[in-house]
DNA sequence: AATTTTGCGAGACACTATGTCTGTATAGAA
DNA sequence: TTCTATACAGACATAGTGTCTCGCAAAATT
């Protein structure tokens, strides 16, 4: 199992990286935040220990690049969604509804919540501050066509689409999910 | 400054049982949760390292007391405010207003964000679970007179409250706390 | 094909943290 | 006063940390 070798030795690195990012998130999992070790990382990654500090220095280093990885996933997807055509309105309608989605489905033990806590905040944040700005274009365009309540910042707007959107990972069903979106929707002052 | 002794053997076991949480919470503010350990806590609490494990068994214990107790504070707030009269939109719309505010002044490094990542979370969602159950009474009662939206269960619509309301934790000023309640009061189906 | 570069694994090392268990002293409770 | 509860300091075995070697094997280079 510890012979990972690929092609070339940067495909190598990469596919190394990945388990031990993989790793990590397991056994926060399974385990939970505080007693991960990286002692244990290096065990479930198939590597050694001396070989996993020259990835990363500490836990939460590990931690904070699994997360920078699921976010940069997210906005992957979400940046899709707001090329296709249609209205600003529909269009965030589509935003909304995707990222409400992402937090339903995502893995128990919020993938998103680290930020506060981690203490590496103020770089995590920067990732979750790329979400943030993604909704505040998109509301600022659905102003512009007046669509939208224009009392109130597009920057606090988004923020407060991302909070809202966030208590989809509670919800039981998918209809729950939709009644979710359609509620923050209402808050924007949309008709939906 | 060890010499924590107060009158009766009660008193003093609380005494420094709030020293211990309130150098947790210290600790955790200020190095971050991961490089929190028994010994610094001991250090900052002026007890000897032993005295903390009659205390408590582990570091994740100790922060999950102190959100308890946070919680807990909040609650008799809310509880207290929703007392009072008026009408249900008046009252839930103090209880929200109030809510906020409290994570608008609450110190960084969100106190609540705890709950989904200490994997005691089990057990620390029942004290979030209150606060749900406060904001689900008031929306039934609200939703009884007439003056809320009927087509989304009480327990979704307290859910993306907390949820909103959150985001008052990293908003700048009291005015913008203020536009985002009548922001998710909106959302409600609530006309303020 | 031979050589150089790169990365890995195992082990060793000093250090810190953990969790437990003493013995002794001191402050409340009876 | 006597009894009980608590604190403290120190000791101890165990485990995790972070760094450093070494020798080996696979890639890159020539």
């Amino acid at each position: 199992m510890p012979k990972l070798w690929s092609e070339t030795i940067d495909t190598h690195r990469r596919t190394v990286r990945d388990a031990i990012l993989e790793a990590g998130w397991a056994l926060v999992s399974e385990r939970g935040l505080m007693s991960v070790t990286m002692t244990q990382i290096a065990e479930k990654a198939g590597i050694g220990r001396a070989t996993l500090y020259k990835y990363f220095p500490d836990v939460e280093t590990v931690l904070a690049a699994q997360h920078e990885r699921h976010v940069a996933a997210h906005l992957e997807q979400l940046t899709a969604l707001r090329e296709q055509p249609g209205g600003p309105a529909q269009r965030l309608k589509a935003v909304l509804e995707r990222y409400a989605l992402i937090c339903y489905h995502r893995e128990k033990h919020g993938t998103e919540e680290f930020a506060a806590l981690l203490h590496r905040g103020e770089h995590v944040a920067h990732a979750e501050q790329q979400l943030t700005a993604l909704f505040e274009e998109l509301l600022v365009e659905a102003a512009a066509s007046g669509e939208l309540r224009d009392d109130v910042p597009a920057e606090e707007l988004a923020s407060y689409c991302l909070h809202a959107l966030a208590a989809a990972g509670g919800l039981p069903t998918e209809q729950a999910v939709a009644r979710l979106v359609s509620i923050t929707l209402t808050g924007l002052g949309l008709s939906v």
